[in-house]
DNA sequence: TTGAAAGCGCTAACAT
DNA sequence: ATGTTAGCGCTTTCAA
């Protein structure tokens, strides 16, 4: 019993104390070998890594954190992970910070009018290196708030000129727009939009707007549709928008999911694709390609907006120069048969 | 400068200290009031609450946890979010959660040889509260070392029968079974199965092969098929097929994806489904009913399995009752046209 | 290259 | 119902 060992306690979680100890060196030098190895020599690293081993030990974060002012944690807010889009986007991010030593914590946003609580109560506690949105954030309050904390902030999907910090998004009046040009070159003659008419919806239809407007055309009709958006709406709204506008021979969804109940309705109905009336869609889901009419639709890189939010948000942690605050990520018409490519 | 004030210099965050000085009370009283909040008079609540709201205080929840040796860190495993049933059932964690005060920490697997090394270096430091996974851990020694945590572990999707803690997961025998079952009730002879041939494969064959033996019937051709999976794996996998079982009536797709691309080659070679060959697949991804064809396959619903894992995990952490440690989340066949339903 | 002392901000344990 | 004291485990700062 002289003889003091290492005295396990089996409810005492090893700590550098104990390494240190093992190793023949001091607490401090067990942390510099783990975290800052240069600045051990090779031989006490070596001692230092022997007793890691032997011991077990790893290290509390939560103390590491504490005591240094660092946080690992990167918040990465996302509305709904049964979007594929978000979630291709949040494994884009997840492995562009792959190996960074940062940690993404989930955090969720059901409505906006909650996000401002949520960071607070939430995400700050845990005082994050970064935040991210799958999402411009809407209230300016709460813009205003997170541009105080003195963190990257990335926003994703939607574009803004005057991101709070970092934005990479999609242009979605350029999405519109080249649907718009597109239904031009086609000769379509009374021309739909149905979707959100609101944020990015607007900025959609915006954009349509003035691509059909290059060839003198216009939107005859538009059903907005805010809220779920599921196969069966796009079958409702195909007879709405018919009964709303009789005679229309083209049609853009601002979603793929509205667009494939469209379709489907059309052909149900024994409609002619496109001959009868055109369809065409936003975001090109996988499978839009393998439908009966494969659908025309607006290609969105969710994944590749994810990775490239995520490497500029690496860069600029790692205090690189990251150049424009700004990007687009690509986006282009995929022209199939439910247009008549 | 005699009157202290509350020197709040730019640079030094608002503490318990500061709170406490504001609303005349201790610090301990602060942390009460704002984490057990029974614990403390109406009156003083309410002080504290102003000083809080006119500091801006929030909580540093290194400190906390560092100090009261709880952490509110979930660590949840994800292999990939770009596979919709994993992000599904990730999003079905969360929402279980949801008001519970655990936050989730993404934690990417990417090979299983790994996920030891990743648990000890990137969760561990975390002390987790518990730790998720979206699959069995496979390893034996890693399992041994969860086990050994002494936290809550809840293992999702496969069954197995000695989870490491919790498991919650769908009976891949079972759909392989309802399948084979299937196909014995739609007289096929000459019966083909494509896919992993590994883990959750090899159940979902062997269920297969029992469910066709019920009518004493067989597997005639396995074409293993371990790594990625897409709709071209899928076309080309039923040449394969054919070429190897010449007169093949009905192939069984491991996974739903390898089926549409089945599906599209067989229309391409002007097959006739499901007179020609029949096929199925497994999963019912979103949009196999709405293909020309629908496919036959077995619904998996990845949400709901995602929620009852959150919620057994959340009773588990509030020291409830939860009678059993492992559930199976609902799974059936869905017959559509593909098999001539 | 290594070490000693101190303290990050909070809450458990023990008073009162 | 509230307060006092101490210390969670680590790493910063300063010294050698």
């Amino acid at each position: 019993m002289t003889e003091a060992g290492t005295q396990k306690r089996a409810g005492r979680a090893v700590r550098v104390e104990d390494v240190a100890r093992e190793a023949g060196v001091s607490p401090i030098t067990v942390s510099r070998a783990l975290s800052d190895p240069e600045k051990v020599r090779e031989e006490t690293r070596k001692k230092v890594a022997e007793a890691v081993a032997k011991t077990g030990y790893v290290v509390n974060r939560f103390a590491s954190s504490l005591r240094s002012g660092r946080s690992s944690i990167i918040s990465v807010f996302v509305s709904n992970l049964q979007n594929q889009h978000f979630a291709n986007a949040v494994q884009g991010c997840a492995d562009a910070l792959e190996g960074s030593g940062y940690h993404l914590l989930m955090a969720q946003t059901g409505y906006s009018d909650r996000l401002q609580q949520d960071v607070v109560e939430r995400v700050l506690p845990f005082r994050p290196a970064a935040v991210m949105f799958t999402g411009v954030v809407q209230s300016e309050r709460t813009r205003a708030q997170l541009g105080k904390l003195g963190i990257p902030v990335m926003e994703m999907w939607d574009y803004r000129p005057d991101p709070i910090d970092m934005l990479v998004g999609f242009s979605n009046a350029e999405g519109g727009r080249l649907m718009g040009e597109h239904f031009g070159r086609r000769g379509f003659r009374r021309i739909a939009y149905c979707g959100r008419t609101e944020d990015r919806g607007a900025q959609r239809l915006a954009g349509f707007r003035e691509g059909l407007a290059a060839s003198g055309r216009t939107v005859d009709f538009v059903l907005p549709l805010e809220g779920r958006r599921t196969v069966t709406d796009g079958m409702q709204a195909l007879e709405q928008i018919r009964a709303g506008l009789p005679g229309c021979d083209a049609i853009f969804f601002g979603t793929d999911i509205l667009a494939v109940g469209a379709v489907l309705e059309a052909r149900h109905l024994g409609l002619k694709i496109p001959g009868d009336v055109a369809i065409a869609g936003y975001g090109d889901l996988e499978f839009v390609k393998q439908l009966h009419t494969p659908l025309t639709t607006i290609y969105v890189g969710s994944y590749a907006l994810g990775l490239a939010a995520g490497q500029m948000l690496r860069k600029r942690l790692r205090h690189e120069e990251i150049g424009e605050r700004i990007a687009l990520s690509p986006i282009h018409l995929e022209v199939r048969a439910s247009t008549g490519g």
